[in-house]
DNA sequence: CCCATTTCCCCCTTACATCA
DNA sequence: CTGATGTAAGGGGGAAATGG
């Protein structure tokens, strides 16, 4: 078949119309990876204006019938290409020139494509609000185990406090982890984050930094 | 191998039809 | 009447096949 278009050629297609779209929606970012284009500015020539006067010229711009635009609809839905074949065979079912129906899948493409882009879009959008509200929470999360750990590491100061005073043969008057039995954990609902306490003191993480570790 | 031609496609744009 | 919107079609330019 004279025309028909390679898979490599396909899928670059695809790749760059996908980068391109990208870099309308992330600008500075996917922007890079599209190969820089030359403009140039080129006058283009003004199409011939149609005399709407069906009676002075015999020509008049006329919608697709009902019936022409099902049977184009269901060709469309069973495969976007058409190939010669199938677009002489429709064109001749349908009265038109292949030129018409050719023109009419291609116009069918590029509506559906924005339909999908717009479609694309729309799902970004929901994804990315909801990561942000999910963000939102995570933070408020931190901050409340935040304050539940402040609060244990006080608790935890009066009751050194209270073992310093009565027991002075204690072995050590630096407190360590190691003396606190694990049910220690138990009273905070903090099973699991044993380790939050290795970090260092004043070394919290501060929003969504520790993504990055 | 090179080059001109043909055919098809995508993309952008324009002109026309229709409707609120 | 007018502006907005939808759509058929014009034209530029790229890719691939083909033939001389």
């Amino acid at each position: 078949m004279l025309r028909e278009m390679t898979t490599n050629m396909k899928a670059q297609t695809q790749v760059d119309d996908q980068l391109v779209l990208l870099s309308q929606y992330y600008p500075g970012i996917y922007d890079q990876l599209i190969p820089e284009q030359v403009e140039v500015v080129k006058p283009r020539r003004r199409r011939k204006k149609i005399k709407a006067d069906a009676s002075s010229t015999g020509f008049r711009k006329r919608k697709l019938s009902d019936e022409q635009v099902t049977l184009l609809e269901q060709n469309f839905g069973d495969e976007h290409k058409l190939e010669s074949e199938r677009k002489d065979r429709l064109a001749s079912e349908l009265g038109l020139d292949p030129r018409q129906v050719a023109v009419w899948f291609q116009n069918r493409r590029a509506r559906w494509k924005s339909k999908k882009i717009e479609e694309e879009y729309l799902k970004l959008k929901t994804d990315h609000d909801s990561t942000i509200l999910e963000k939102c929470r995570l933070e408020t999360e931190v901050l409340q185990l935040k304050e539940q750990l402040c609060e244990a590491e006080k608790k935890l100061n009066r009751l050194v406090e209270r073992l310093d005073g009565t027991t002075s043969t204690s072995p050590s008057s630096s407190f360590s982890m190691e003396y606190i039995e694990p049910p220690f954990f138990d009273g905070f609902g903090m099973e699991g984050l044993e380790n939050v306490f290795c970090m260092q003191e004043n070394s919290y993480i501060h929003g969504f930094d520790w993504l990055n570790i």
